[in-house]
DNA sequence: ATGAAAGCGCTAACAC
DNA sequence: GTGTTAGCGCTTTCAT
């Protein structure tokens, strides 16, 4: 693999001028034809070790996710793969699964590894991100204001839910919360459903699920704990008329929601004739496209896309807002009246 | 943060022996120690930069995939990370969304990078990617000897197809296919298919939809070419009666069998009860985990684990196999009779 | 067993 | 405008 050293060589001029054509300043035609054409040539390209090493930076940014398993992230790290490659970095991903201890040392070893920045998809107990002295943004997370937060409008995605569920007929809200609550942005979806109950007198409920162990192995894929919480819930609000005791529920996932449409059903009780589900992230079949749920959908891409555009602002020294909020929308999935 | 100079400053002993404890090289017990508890306390890491710019390598792994929006990758993926995780390498995710240039800039630019090795997914029409020199494994597709094949077992799987569909009771069979063929070694579930039909004597047939400019396109996500496709092949072999000409199918991908389904049953043929359909990946639901066709599953995890092993092989100078094949099994996934 | 020093490929400050 | 050179953090001879 060709060096510096070498196209200074093939073109009769010192390394310098090798390298000044290479980062763009100015040094005479004559000279820049020949070293372009040494270049071309001989494939030489920058080695990036080399590079990194003189520039203390790498061009990469490391991404950290949960799992790859839940379809909010496939999207997410695609739109975050095209923003990246729009500005010629590189995406590195680490798939935490959830384990605490796993994070926090890809955030040390970020900061090691020189990548330029870190997007995190966090819902374990960590230590200070900012700590590590790497750029980093956070989605659905806010640490403090040293690690912006990006996420969609999760208050007003839970206003938006009780809005819709109470304007297509329901009168009696169950709000159904299940996950972490370590500086989480979606416990705000929580305030938006009961806002709206309170500001127009609808009865509501809300019965919130938050297990610090949960937490750790996470209501992020189909698992037990979903079934679990879901059977308990059905158990004690089936009346002994057989109806359930809400004609309207919000829950806080799409998975969530649909472990819940299917508990439903088993018991004959009719969705969305006698109950109305709303989920949230508006999750989409792979194969049809189609949503599986009535929710309240996350822009996923445009949040990827602006969380990287906050990050990359960061990497170059600008201020930024601490945290941003996206708006939200609702789609139809079956589980609500038309 | 810290440099090794720092840590042999503060141990009060000189670069080489830092370096030497760092690599595990014998010091003796009283200067390790001394060595081992500066590096503690001052949180030192080494510089990959550093450290690759020496060794000439940088412990990344390239991963080229077409999309993140198909179901078959985000478990791939997963299973890379995983086995990338316990040798201390970093995944690198390349997305190509199919496109051809963009692959041979990542395969040329992997060169370039420095990462030790490429795992490619490519089904388009690319420049023969040995050509970088960079250790690389490829999946589904054997371009010649020095990139080795990991795949499924592609033709054991058309063969199972057939013979799952004849044991079930399916007289007539299709095998409808569309996709790509560049070098494709899916392309031999065809001749599976094929071989038990005549060894056993079943009327069938081969319905085969290969288009060079869909195949850069993509029949990899839910997209009109493939309603286009299904409705053609249904406009020709729905008989006068109403019947499907055919009473089993072997798609050949899950999405292309979930597609010929609705239609199918939109035509009020009834699946599986008068067609059979067995598709090809073994998709599961997101949500439920539960497959959405009948299916020949390809063991993704398995696939991608030994892809990687044989990859972190070639890097290691081991001669590896050229084409390995991963047994497949059926699932049943509701298209099909019990 | 340990330390000193060269050099990996590159950039940038400085001298010409 | 161009060339020379120091040095980024590390590994690895080669002396000691």
């Amino acid at each position: 693999m060709a060096t510096i050293k070498d196209v200074a060589k093939d073109a009769g001029v010192s390394l310098g001028t090798v390298s000044k054509v290479l980062n763009g300043i100015h040094v005479s035609d004559d000279y820049r034809i020949r070293v372009e054409e040494s270049i071309k040539k001989l494939h030489y390209h920058v080695n990036p070790n080399a590079h990194g090493l003189k520039a203390q930076k790498t061009n990469d940014i490391a991404v950290i996710v949960p799992t790859l398993m839940n379809a909010l992230f496939p999207p997410m790290l695609d739109a975050i793969e095209k923003e990246l490659n729009t500005c010629g970095k590189r995406m590195l991903i680490c798939i935490s699964r959830n384990d605490a201890s796993k994070i926090n040392s890809y955030v040390s070893t970020a900061a090691i590894s020189r990548v330029d920045g870190i997007f995190g998809v966090t819902y374990s107990k960590i230590k200070d991100p900012s700590l590590s002295g790497v750029p980093m943004v956070s989605f659905d997370r806010h640490f403090n204001d040293k690690v912006p937060c990006i996420a969609c409008d999760n208050e007003g995605g839970g206003y938006l839910a009780a809005k819709t569920l109470h304007k297509k007929g329901s009168k009696n809200l169950l709000c159904l919360w299940a996950g972490s609550d370590y500086d989480s942005e979606p416990i705000h979806r929580i305030d938006g459903f009961k806002k709206y109950c309170e500001e127009n007198g609808i009865e509501h409920n809300v019965l919130s699920f938050m297990d610090y162990n949960q937490a750790d192995t996470g209501f992020m894929y189909p698992s037990d704990n979903y079934k679990k919480l879901v059977h308990g819930v059905l158990s004690n609000n089936i009346l002994s008329d057989g109806k359930f005791k809400y004609d309207g529920v919000f829950a806080s996932s799409d998975h969530l929601a649909y472990i819940l449409l299917n508990e439903l059903r088993q018991n004959n009780v009719k969705v969305p004739e006698d109950v109305q589900i709303i989920g949230f992230d508006g999750m989409e079949d792979y194969i049809t496209g189609v949503p599986v749920i009535s929710s309240i959908r996350q822009p996923i891409e445009e949040i990827a896309r602006t969380g990287i555009q906050i990050l990359l602002k960061m990497i170059d020294g600008e201020k930024v807002k601490n945290v941003t909020n996206i708006p939200v929308n609702f789609v139809e999935g079956g589980t609500t009246r038309s």
